[in-house]
RNA sequence: CGCGGGGUGGAGCAGUCUGGUAGCUCGUCGGGCUCAUAACCCGAAGGUUGUCGGUUCAAAUCCGGCCCCCGCAACCA
């Protein structure tokens, strides 16, 4: 039998920049829905990888005295790792930098080339040297630029172009033929509107720098993104490499990218594929993003979500939980720490991890841990076996229609029954009243119901899932869609008690452990970089930590840390806070409310009369509810403690420290 | 008039295409249960669906005006 072949991508990252909670939330939405299919027997391709070329990257690796691909070979591995962390099951890592690809770009540039598609012109644009970026004139901020503020200049630059509007008719009729090409519907209507005001020939090549594959006919150009990264899609499928290969994969099922790179993947990729008379991909789906409560992540806002932190935390299970429960289909959803905190708490510990736990907990006492043989059904178990296979239908048509947040929700309702189910059918009474058969039929359908929702919950939940169906007693060979039908269960089966699969978080707590580690990474950026708020978080120092040649600063910029000595006049813990200390200091000139994560090292009526350094221009910040003006300075070591910093003299309140 | 998305009980969202007295999750309050991770189950309170007007027997839903928020504008998922 011929099994149906998925092949599924996400974009290629660039490796200039640190992965976001945004990149897993691309990556871990593929990756749930590869592994459904997987699950549903289907022949799946799952793609991901680096974009390692381009001016960014080159210019990063000088800065850091190195040639571009030692930069790129450090980095990428770190995407790796964060796949690795989230369970990510790819099937291939693609890097523009192989060999594999460089023959796939130059065939496709030759091809457009000769075909007359390619040619050579002039590139001109208003330009910002320092920030290495073309703007529109619109966006322009007064003739500057408008990220870095400083004057822009009108440069020229030769180019290639690609006749891309040659090609819009045929990609506006394919659109209008197939309706599942770009998803969803609003995304596909704006994309249409674009493409109908206009499309401008696209610049293909650059001369400013020569970190990229060369251009096959005129080796002073470097291919320039779109054909360099595009391609992947194609390279990864065998493309000009293995035509078996390629003629099973290609066109690919789906590509999921964020709608801010919708247009690329809808508008200049098929124009690129039908220039060169490759069939086009069957479906692009743009997701919305995740915001913060501060809106759209970014580097300049500082408020970049980090992934390997939340992982450290959480477990990957709870994050990608969280992401495919959260974002709900084509629409932007909300990250804040409290919201993952009650979700998973909710869905994950309340609803999951204790219908297993209570109800193993049973079966211990009641039936020596072994599954019974069901009795006679009555409407109750009539009802959940109905809604269970209601629930794999729901499931399996939610991940098709790329709602991956409805089918959770779906499948949640099956949770929900289950305990709700327990708490009707009440086997601790019938254990009490000794009816046997009837005990027997309620722990079955419990049990079965369990094991049906834990085969349906490891796509999505790889390591849940994994432990709930080891300690049922699933095999790996019976776990497929097929088994999710009713009745696999096998009476006799042992199922004992164990840890829960998923412990309950208390919030209060959690969120404050963040915080402190927060404001400790800001003291740390603040510190160690003129840019802090320019660059993205990082959690653990080890791999990611990359901060080695660009960190000097001048004396300007530490000039810009304001700090006085203070005394401290009153100090008291923060209600609810293990670690907080909210503290009055004396300034000389003023007093000031400062809030410290020290209270593990100090007591608080130790503090009092001590002279502190204290940081005056720190943003003011809330923590725990407390508002924070300043921050004190302390010498801190993970395993021997912290110590504050003080003067060896008396001197006014208020002194500069420099 | 650049393009697009959004404004629904305290919070986050669904419902809008195919009009028919508003639904889900969390939170709050009350009750139940005792197998369980202070969990689970039941019930209740709470919304004139941004605003003004129109169509209709009937509007969150269709039409028009206005206000507010957000994103995009050629390499940020």
């Amino acid at each position: 039998m011929q099994l149906a072949k998925y092949y599924i991508t996400t974009p290629i990252y660039y490796p200039s920049d640190r992965l976001h909670i945004g990149h897993a939330y691309t990556t871990v939405y593929c990756d749930a829905v590869a592994r459904w299919r997987r699950f549903c027997g289907e022949d799946v391709y799952f793609v991901t990888g680096s974009d390692d070329h381009g001016q960014k990257v080159q210019r990063a690796a000088e800065a850091k005295g190195k040639t571009p691909k030692e930069y790129v070979d450090e980095i990428v591995p770190t995407f790796q790792e964060l796949w690795r962390r989230l369970d990510i099951s790819y099937d291939d890592f693609i890097r523009t930098t192989e060999e594999r690809h460089a023959k796939v770009v130059q065939e496709i540039f030759q091809r457009l080339y000769d075909k007359g598609d390619i040619y050579k012109g002039t590139y001109d644009g208003w330009y910002c040297t320092p920030c290495e970026t073309f703007w529109i004139e619109s966006k322009l901020d007064d003739g500057n630029c408008p990220d870095c503020g400083r004057p822009v200049e009108w440069v020229q630059e030769e180019s290639y172009f690609f006749r891309i509007s040659k090609y819009a008719p045929t990609l506006l009729k394919h659109i209008e033929e197939n309706p599942d090409f770009i998803q969803p519907e609003t995304r596909r209507n704006e994309m249409v509107s674009f493409i109908k005001s206009g499309l401008e020939e696209l610049s293909v090549s650059r001369t400013t720098f020569d970190w990229g594959i060369p251009v096959p006919f005129d080796p002073k150009h470097v291919t320039y993104v779109w054909i360099d990264a595009l391609t992947n899609y194609i390279t990864a499928a065998g493309y000009l490499q293995d035509d078996e290969k390629f003629n099973h994969w290609w066109p690919a099922d789906c590509h999921v990218v964020g709608k801010d790179i919708l247009r690329f993947h809808t508008i200049i990729w098929p124009s690129i594929l039908l220039a060169a008379g490759v069939p086009l991909p069957k479906s692009v789906y743009g997701h919305g993003w995740l915001l913060t409560d501060t809106g759209k992540m970014s580097k300049s806002k500082g408020n970049v979500v980090e992934p390997n932190r939340l992982i450290d935390h959480f477990g990957s299970d709870a994050i990608r939980y969280f992401l495919l429960r959260e974002v709900s289909y084509g629409q932007d959803a909300r990250y804040n720490t409290q919201a993952l905190v009650e979700r998973i708490n909710s869905d994950l510990a309340n609803d999951l991890g204790n219908s297993l736990h209570r109800s193993a907990a049973m079966l211990a006492k009641f039936c020596d841990s072994v599954i019974p043989a069901p009795g006679a059904d009555t409407d109750l178990e009539r009802a959940l076996r109905e809604l269970a296979e209601q629930t794999r239908a729901a499931v399996d048509s939610g991940v098709r229609s790329m709602r991956l947040n409805t089918a959770l929700a779906d499948l949640w309702r099956l949770v929900g029954a289950v305990n709700k189910y327990i708490d009707e059918a009440e086997p601790w009474s019938l254990a009490k009243k000794e009816e046997h058969e009837r005990l027997g039929t309620v722990m079955y359908h419990v049990f079965e119901a369990l094991r049906v929702v834990g085969l349906l919950v490891t796509p999505f939940l790889p390591r849940i899932g994994g432990r709930i169906l080891e300690q049922l007693g699933v095999d790996a060979s019976t776990q497929t869609y097929e088994n999710t039908g009713w009745g696999g269960l096998r009476p006799g089966t042992r199922v004992e008690p164990r840890e829960p699969v998923f412990p309950r978080l208390d919030v209060e707590a959690v969120l404050e452990e963040l915080e402190s580690e927060n404001a400790a990474l800001e003291a740390e950026g603040d510190q160690t970089s003129s840019e802090a708020d320019s660059r993205g978080r990082h959690g653990e120092g080890e791999a990611l930590n990359d901060d080695g040649g660009d960190s000097m600063i001048t004396i300007d910029d530490f000039a810009k840390v304001q700090l006085k000595l203070a005394k401290v006049v009153a100090a008291e813990k923060v209600a609810g806070a293990d670690r907080l200390l909210k503290l009055q200091v004396d300034l000389g000139d003023e007093k000031r409310q400062i809030v410290s994560g020290i209270a593990q090292h100090y007591e608080p009526e130790a503090l009092v009369g001590k002279q502190v350094v204290v940081v005056v221009n720190l943003k003011p910040v809330k923590l725990r509810g407390e508002l924070s003006e300043g921050m004190l300075l302390a010498a801190v070591d993970g395993e021997a403690g912290l110590g504050l910093v003080t003067v060896d003299k008396d001197l006014p309140l208020g002194s500069s420290v420099q």
